[in-house]
DNA sequence: CCTACCGATCGGTAGG
DNA sequence: CCTACCGATCGGTAGG
C-alpha cells in the first residue's frame, strides 16, 4: 500500500469497507447471524469476491471483532490517556464510553453488548478473543480505580473490583434498557449512577475533581 | 386437564417436553439459532412431528418464551408474594432472582439474559412479547420500591426508577461476568451491590429488616 | 475480483 | 405422529 493513498480519509481499502459494514450489521443481528451473501450484497460485490478477503466465516468474524475493538480504542481509550491519571482519567473514560454507546443507540447499540450474550455459550476463537478483550477492559478500569485510590482521589475503603463491577453494570443496563425496553433516559440514568457511586467513595480532593467536570 | 395426571411429576405432555428442551437450548444458542431439526433430534422425534405442535418457527419461539416466563413466575414471583410487602418482599424477590440466575450458570445462564440482546434489533412478535415481559418485571420492582418507601422501609429521598435501574444493572452484570469472563464471584458481587444500595437508602426500620435476613 | 457450482441445512408442506 | 419432499439459503470451492 502506498503511503500517500493509505492515510487519506475516504480512501479506504476494500477490506476496511467490508469490515465497516460488517460491524454495522453485527450490531443488529450479531456476528453469527452475519451472512457472507447478505454482507456481500450490502457492500456491492460478489460473495466469492468478498470471501477471498478472509478465507472463512470465522476469520471474517474475527476481523470484524478486531475492527470494533479498534474503533473502541480510538474513541474511548486513546483520548482518555491524554487526561491526568486517577479519577480524572477514570471519569473521562466512563463518560466517553457511555457517550459512544448512546450515539450507537439508533444503529443497533454497542457492538460488544450485542455480541456478548451471543458468544458466552459458543466455544471457539471468537469467544476467546471476546473474553480476552472484556477482561482487558475490566482490568483497565480496575487499575485506574486503584490508581485513583493511591492518589487520594478515592477513599481507602474503596474496593476496586466491586466498584468496577458496579460501573460496568450501569453500562450494561443502559444498553439493555435503551435497546430493548426503549427507556429514553437510560444513558442519563447510567451517568447518574456512576457519578453517585464515585461521589460516595471520593475524598475531598476527589469531590473537587468531580465537581469541576 | 384431570388433576390426578396434571400434577404428577414426570408425566408431562409432549409439548411440555419439547418446550423444556427448547428453553435449555435457547439458553446456549439463543431463540433464533434454535433449529427445528436439531431440536427434534434432541427430543427424539421427527422434524415434522415436532413442527405440527406449533405450525411455524415463530410460534415455537413464542411458546418457548412463554415457558421460560412461567418458570420465572413459579420460582421468583409467586414465592415472593407470600412474603410481607415492601422491603421484605423486595429483598426476597431479588435474592431468588439472583439465585435462579446463578443456578442456571452452568446450563448457559438466565434465559432472558441470553435472548435480550438477540432480539433488541429484530422487530416482530417475539421482540414485542419480550419487551412486554421486561417492562412488567421492571414495573414490579419499581412498584415494590415505591411501596417500601410508603411503608417507611426506605427513606423519602429514594428514587424508585433510579434504584430499579441500578438493581437490574447488577443482575445483568452478574450474568455477563459469570458467563462471558468466568468471574466466579459475580453473583456474590451482585448480592453485595444490591444489599449496599438497599442499606444506603434504608430507614432504621428498613435496616432492621435487612439485618434480620 | 467474477460466474457457476457443491453438499448441507434451513423452515415448511404433502400425504398418510 | 411418520417419510419424503419443496425451494431457498448457508459456508465454501473450482476455475478463470
Amino acid at each position: 500500500m502506498s503511503p500517500k493513498v493509505k492515510s487519506e480519509p475516504g480512501n479506504v481499502s476494500p477490506r476496511e469497507r467490508i469490515l465497516g459494514v460488517a460491524v454495522e450489521m453485527a450490531r443488529q443481528i450479531g456476528l453469527e447471524g452475519l451472512s457472507i451473501g447478505v454482507l456481500a450484497k450490502e457492500v456491492g460485490m460478489s460473495k466469492a469476491g468478498l470471501f477471498a478477503h478472509f478465507g472463512s466465516k470465522e476469520e471474517l468474524q474475527l476481523a470484524t471483532l478486531e475492527a470494533a475493538q479498534s474503533v473502541f480504542m480510538q474513541r474511548v481509550i486513546i483520548p482518555a490517556e491524554k487526561t491526568e491519571r486517577g479519577l480524572p482519567r477514570l471519569h473521562q473514560v466512563i463518560t466517553d464510553w457511555i457517550a459512544m454507546a448512546e450515539s450507537a443507540c439508533d444503529k443497533g447499540g454497542c457492538f460488544f453488548y450485542s455480541v456478548s450474550a451471543e458468544f458466552d455459550g459458543r466455544p471457539g476463537a471468537i469467544r476467546d478473543r471476546l473474553v480476552l478483550a472484556s477482561k482487558q477492559w475490566l482490568d483497565w478500569i480496575q487499575r485506574q480505580i486503584a490508581l485513583a485510590k493511591e492518589r487520594g482521589h478515592l477513599i481507602a475503603e474503596t474496593d476496586p473490583e466491586q466498584l468496577t463491577f458496579e460501573i460496568h453494570a450501569y453500562e450494561q443496563q443502559a444498553n439493555w434498557a435503551a435497546l430493548l425496553v426503549g427507556q429514553k433516559d437510560a444513558y442519563a440514568r447510567a451517568r447518574e449512577a456512576v457519578r453517585s457511586r464515585f461521589y460516595a467513595l471520593a475524598t475531598e480532593q476527589g469531590k473537587a475533581i468531580l465537581d469541576a467536570r
